[in-house]
DNA sequence: TTGTTCGTCAACCGTTTGGTTGAATATGCG
DNA sequence: CGCATATTCAACCAAACGGTTGACGAACAA
């Protein structure tokens, strides 16, 4: 078909619908089978098959079939491209990157349980 | 009409375009004119008007008329909520973000003209 | 005035999107 | 086996997208 687009495209193309960002908000607190993602949205389950589609091919679930049922799983590593390009243009532009990560090492390794950041 | 949809809908879209995307790009070093950013491109000048126009409604590009010509300037301030949005599910998970507040102002305010790191 | 440049508008076109429905494919259970 | 459950597939549809072209208005110069 048209051909393989930049993973920007993708990724931002996939971030670009609210069902869409919807459902990753609700792979955030868990994974989900895809009856279970489809449950509360006022659409048919194909729909949402679809939309799952649309965010596994663009890196951001992945799909685990076990049995019957194909389990989602949130894939956040994908959102990093996308965070570093807008990175160039925020309000970081004179932000040292290295010291960026050194930041984010201390952050992750200090506290990890007592961050209660699941408001929804 | 189709009603006014969340503004991440709006940004993201926006971005999912790598015509849109190389505009910011070259507007992320200069302020242009709308002739100007069409120029490099390999398509109308209509064409970019209209990719301005869906950038300008993204809050990502303010356009600003002297005379006949309509100067463009990035507005990186627009990013901000989607960059927020997308922290929720990056590697970043558990950094608080007061303290990643705090990390951006002393790294703002430090050394703003010692980073030189413009790639593309 | 006439003419040129800058930029948008309006109409059109083919493709993609996001949704529907109904059939098909697995898998599991009795 | 026969039947329900879980998910996708295929066909279809209206609407939006990304592009084109030509006409248009606004600003400047002669």
């Amino acid at each position: 078909m048209a051909g393989m687009a930049d993973p920007l495209d993708t990724v931002f193309h996939a971030l670009a619908d609210p069902t869409r960002r919807r459902i990753l908000s609700m792979l955030l607190e868990d994974d989900m089978a895809v009856t279970d993602v489809a449950a509360p949205f006022e659409m048919s389950l194909a729909a949402i098959s679809k939309h799952l589609g649309i965010l596994t091919r663009a890196g951001l679930v992945s799909q685990e079939r076990r049995g019957r049922v194909k389990w989602c799983r949130l894939e956040p590593n994908a959102l990093r491209d996308a965070r570093i390009w807008m990175q160039s243009f925020g309000q970081f532009e004179a932000v040292n990157l290295d010291a960026f990560e050194r930041f984010l090492e201390i952050e992750l390794g200090a506290d990890k349980g007592e961050t209660d950041r699941k408001g929804g």
